[in-house]
Parts: structure tokens; sequence; C-alpha cells
DNA sequence: GTGAAAGCGCTAACAT
DNA sequence: ATGTTAGCGCTTTCAC
């Protein structure tokens, strides 16, 4: 900078005034295009650090969650909220935090870089516990619940996700819908239990028990899956993901039926790998993984701005399946999943003309906080 | 600082001397635990940037990738370059480098932010070109390849995985071995291919070519690997990935034949939702994620630091099916990828006792590089 | 053993 | 419309 100036023959204050888009009636514009041309000469960059250090910012958000890696699903959390923050002029740092590991050290080391916010995130959507050291900075939960809400949070409606998983099968004809369920007793499967129940009621159908249960995964699944089938002979079956949707088609392989034809799958996840291997290809809700990052990114960077990017157009997501939900909510926010289309159901993918099946109320919202608070 | 000073009744340097443990026969230790104590009730952070601006150094590093997420395998790789950089002292930065998108903005950002070293990652090992602007900066890359070597990089190593799969299956006393290959000429597809045909070769097995082909995904690909198991009737087949091996599933379900009694299978990803999955549990060569991830990260650290961090012992992974190649090397790499045993293969997992497989020469090496640049 | 002081590159209040 | 100057919090040289 101190280059610039002298090259240009003008004062630091100057060179400083234009390189910061602040010289707008300030600085003589053939002046400024001085500074700009020898700048782009000298290949200068601000330097960021000292900015920093002097305005007490460092437009840098860290991305704290468990098992960056280890599920499948991750990266799209991870990749909306880089897409976020980088349009607006955020950097992203990452930090694993494994349950087991404890990770005071790397707060302190954020506590240390200034780190201007925190998103929290998980990679299944569990209840958590953000630790205390942070309850004083910016932090907004992704993907996750605290049983007492300190902070701003986002995760998927999966009161919604049963529902409309499983009107998505009545649309389709199907009367006598099976659910293969979780054995672990999470969010995720309690919610997405209940809509299944209310979207059944709300049909008209009975409910059955006997068309339900509650599996993990290898060959105990499989059998009970099978055993599920062969008792029972449902027309339609609403899978908790799409892994254990994999169990329904090895059924059907087993028996010679026709996924989509003789019997209507859904899952969900939208599991690139396993809806595009299956054969028919899977149709399945899809977690909004990358618009709950993004969303995440924006509010965070709100909270520390004090304005509101969305409604700014300052940002526009890479993808958006599910919309975007407003930023103006400090509590909790239920984000809607999207049913992306194949071809496990009978009739073939929906079109934009047809008629699309009922959705979930807009009560689905207390419902599935009631349902949770009771889990 | 200057707080902790006028506390401890002492000099800011003296401060600075002790924060830092370049106190020793400096400052009287009563003095520095003075200075300590206090610093603890003033809860003091040291402020990095502060510290950067004097220091030119950030200890701080960039993760470049394409899709950080649309590939479930991704993760992995951040999480390995994220626990190597944490246990050094490091911070990661993520960018997302889509392809498409001109990363022309986050270099700068990047420039700006006097990042230390670079990594550039690929999600599945193909040609890159680094943007000529990181040339002059430390650039390590992992999982790809540069037409023209000009950093240092790891990457799997292809021929060994088709090698050691293949000779597995053998040691099982398959004798009919098919090979379900990638339709993309990709670097993994041609050295994997040439791995199953050298390790046939070894074993004195003549190649058939019939019992290869090479597909993509969906029906045709479902429909192609059944008329080759129609046709040939293997004993054994060895999977370009996982997802393909699902298909030899289906057609076992179709005609009632058990995996792991009646037909060898074998993947390449381990791809956790794929492998726990399938009934029975698929073996797997692991494409090593966590440990490029890992050794990327000591690598760069290394060429920052110039030191030996591996050898030094100050980082251990927290994971290494495949062992953590040595630093010492400014070309490319090979990584050994190892053989994650389940039940797809007749006569169960190889306990440690069992003899194992032969496996490919130390030659292959050389043998992929050839592989790879006629490719 | 400890302290004073310069300066890393930049911003912003103030002076001209 | 442009220049001067005082720090941001820290490290490090040098003097005591």
């Amino acid at each position: 900078m101190k280059d610039i100036a002298a090259k240009a023959c003008v004062s630091i204050s100057t060179v400083s005034l234009v390189i910061n888009h602040r010289d707008k009636g300030r600085v003589k514009p053939d002046i400024a295009a001085t500074i700009w041309k020898v700048a782009e000469e000298l290949g200068y960059h601000p330097n960021a650090m000292a900015r920093s250090l002097r305005s007490g910012r460092t437009h840098t958000i860290a991305f704290i969650s468990d098992q960056v890696a280890t599920t499948p699903y991750a990266g799209e959390i991870i990749h909306g909220a880089e897409d976020a923050a980088r349009q607006l002029g955020y950097m992203m740092f990452i930090i694993d935090a494994d349950d087991e590991r404890d990770i005071s050290g790397d707060i302190d080391r954020m506590l240390s870089w200034g780190v201007d916010g925190y998103i929290y995130a998980k990679f299944a959507n569990r209840y958590i516990s953000v630790p205390p050291t942070l309850d004083d900075l910016q932090v907004v939960v992704v993907n996750a619940e605290e049983r007492t809400v300190i902070h701003p949070r986002i995760e998927p409606d999966e009161f919604s996700i049963g529902y409309d998983a499983t009107a998505r099968l009545i649309h389709a004809g199907c009367r006598r819908i099976a659910y293969i369920g979780c054995d672990e007793p999470a969010i995720a499967q309690v919610g997405r239990f209940k809509g299944y129940r209310q979207a059944l009621k709300d049909a008209g159908i009975p409910f059955d028990k006997r068309l339900t249960n509650r599996v993990s995964h290898g060959r105990p699944a499989l059998e009970a899956v099978c055993k599920l089938l062969d008792d029972t002979h449902p027309d339609g079956v609403f899978a908790f993901n799409d892994a254990r949707a994999v169990y329904v088609y090895d059924y059907a392989f087993q028996h010679g039926l026709t996924i989509g034809e003789d019997l209507s799958v859904i899952g969900v996840d939208n599991h690139e790998v396993i809806c595009d291997t299956t054969v028919p290809a899977l149709t399945s809700v899809e977690l909004p993984h990358y618009e709950m990052g993004f969303w995440g990114a924006c509010k965070i960077i709100s909270m520390i701005e004090g304005t509101d990017p969305i409604a700014q157009n300052r940002v526009t997501p890479a993808y958006n399946a599910a919309p975007t939900p407003p930023l103006d909510n400090d509590g909790p926010t239920l984000i809607r999943c999207a049913i992306i289309e194949k071809k496990s159901i009978v009739g073939g993918p929906l079109k934009d003309k047809d008629s699309t099946p009922a959705q979930a109320e807009e009560t689905s919202e207390q419902t599935t906080a009631a349902a949770v608070a009771t889990a």
C-alpha cells in the first residue's frame, strides 16, 4: 500500500480509500484510476491480517461438526455453507468434533482467531448441547436440536417427510402402505412415523401395526423386511431411508416382482449412490443438506452483520430442491423436504401438471415439535 | 497482554516471552507463574491476527476441491487433512472449486489471507491442472494427477487395487474371475484393469475377454452384468466399485444364488452404505481417503516448515487401514489400499493367520505410471 | 532477568 | 479532495 502510494504520488490514506471503494466523491476519479492501475501492476493484495487487526472483524466463520466425513450424506451441508459464506465474502474454517474428542483446544484457537461466528452442525438430526464456551458468541445450529433452545437452528421437517412420502404413495393408488422404520428412536424416526400415521388418517386409511416394523441393517433387517412383506403383501412401502428401501428391492428380485409396477417404494435421503444404482431408480425424499448449510451460513452472517443477505439478494443458492426458509426467526426453523421423483412408484414420476398429493398442513411444525418433545 | 502486564506488574515483553514459552532461563519462574495465573484470570487468548501480522505466518492452510460434497466418498479426505492440520496447530479453510466456477476470486482471498499452503484435491482420481496463480506457492495435489508433474501429490495405487482384489479371489479358489469395469476410461479404470490382468497372468490363469465388460449404472448396467453372468458363469467377480457390485447381488437374488457361498464378489470403495447394507456384507478394497488427506496436510506443512512431522512423531492418524507413506518424495506418491474383509467371498473373511494372497510386486508403481501414461 | 521501543499493514479520525 | 497520524496486539531487537 505504501508502494502504491509512492508510485502513484498520493498518500497511503488515499490509497486505502480507493481500495476500499470509499472514494466516491472524496477522491478525484482520475487519481482513483491511477491507483487501481498501479495496484494491478504491483500485483497488490490487501493484507487481510492487518485489516482484521485494525477492524476487529475477520470475515471468517467456523464450521464445527461431528464426523465431517464419516457419513456419506455429509458433504452437502459443508458445500451449502461454503457457498453462502463465499458469496458473502467470508472464509470458512472446518473443525471436526468427534463426540469423544475434547474440542476446547479448538475453541481456544477459534477465539484466538477472532472468528466472527460459528455454525454447529450434525450429520444426523440429533440432540446436542453446544459447548458453553460458545454461548456468549454468535452460534447457529444446523441439523440438530438442543434440548433447551439457546441458538437459532434449522432442521428437516421430519413430520412432513413422513406425511408427504405417505401421501405420495396414496396418490399413486396405494392403500396398504408399509413403513420400514429405524430401530433407533431418534428425532427422525419419531417424526417420520407420526407423519406416516397422519397421512393415513387424513386419507381415511386405518393404521395397521402389522404393516410397520423397525429395523437396523444387514441380514436381520433383510429378514424382517421379507417377513413383513410376505405376511402383509403391501402395495406401497415407505422406508425410513434409502438403505432400508434396498431390502424391498432385494425381496422383489427374489420373488420376481418389479418395483414401480407391482409394488411402489419411496425412501428418504435421495442418496446418490443408492438411488441411481437401484433398478428402477428409487424415488426418495431428499434431506436438504445443501439448503440447511446455506441457510446456516446466511443466518450466522446476518447475525454478525445485522442485515438480511437473503432479503437483500446478496446471495443465491446453487441448488434448492427445498426453498431456503427466511432468516427472521431466532428459534427453531423447520425446512420442508422435496420428493425427488424417480421410477419406483407405480404410475411413474409425477409431472408438474399432475395434481400433487395433499401435503401436511402448516400446523405440522407444532405437531413435530410436540412429537419430538414427547419422544 | 497489556492488561496482564499491568496486573502482574511486569512489562509487555515479559508477558510475551512467558506466553510463548520462550522464558526458560530468562524470566524468574515465580514471575512466569504469576503471569500464567493472571492470564487465566483474565481469560486471555492470544490474538492470532496480531501475531500473524507480525510473524508473517498464519498457520493456516487452504483445502481447495471440486464437489466438497457431491460425491459420497468425499468427506474422509477433508477429515484426514483436518486431523493432521489440527494436530500440527494449523487451521484449515475450505474452498469449493466446481470445475465450471472461476476460483481466481477465491485465490485472491487466500493471497490476502496469507495462507501458508494449499491442498488441491479431487474426489475422483482425475487429471487436473492447478491454477497457474498457485504455482509459485506451496501446493500439494491429492487424489489426482497433473499431466506434467509440478507439485508433490498422492493418489491410490490403482494397479495394486486391481491386482490385490483379483489375487484375493484367486486365493479363495476362484478360477473364472469376471471384471465388471467402468465405462469411463479414467485413471482408475485403466489401472485396475491392468492389475486384474497381471494377477491372472501371475497365477497362470488365461485372460478371457468375455469375462469382462464396462458399464455405467442403472438398468443398462444391470442387464449387461446379468448377461455376462448368464453367458460365462464365473465363480468370482471383481467389480470396479461397490455400486457395480450391487448388480451382482441383484443377479444372485434373481437366480437364487448366495453370494459368499455360490459366488464370490469383491468391490472397491468400501462404501459404508453399500457394504453394510448388502446381505452378505460386501468385501471391498478401501480407497484410502482419510489417509490421503492426512498425508496431504502433513506434506504441505512439512514444506512450509521444512520439517517432517511424521518422522518426528508429532502427528497420529485416527485411522490407517493403509499406512501413511513417507513424506520424502517430491514427485508422485502411490498409496497402497487395504482390502476390508466382510463376507462376500467364499471361505469367509481372511484371518490374520491365514496366508495372504500374493500382492503386486514393488514394481507396480512403474507399471501403473506406465499404464496411466498410455491411457 | 527485565523493559523500552520499533514496526508488521492497515483504517479512521482528524487536520488541512 | 487529500494528507497526517495514532493505534489495532503482538514479536523482537537492543539496552539496561
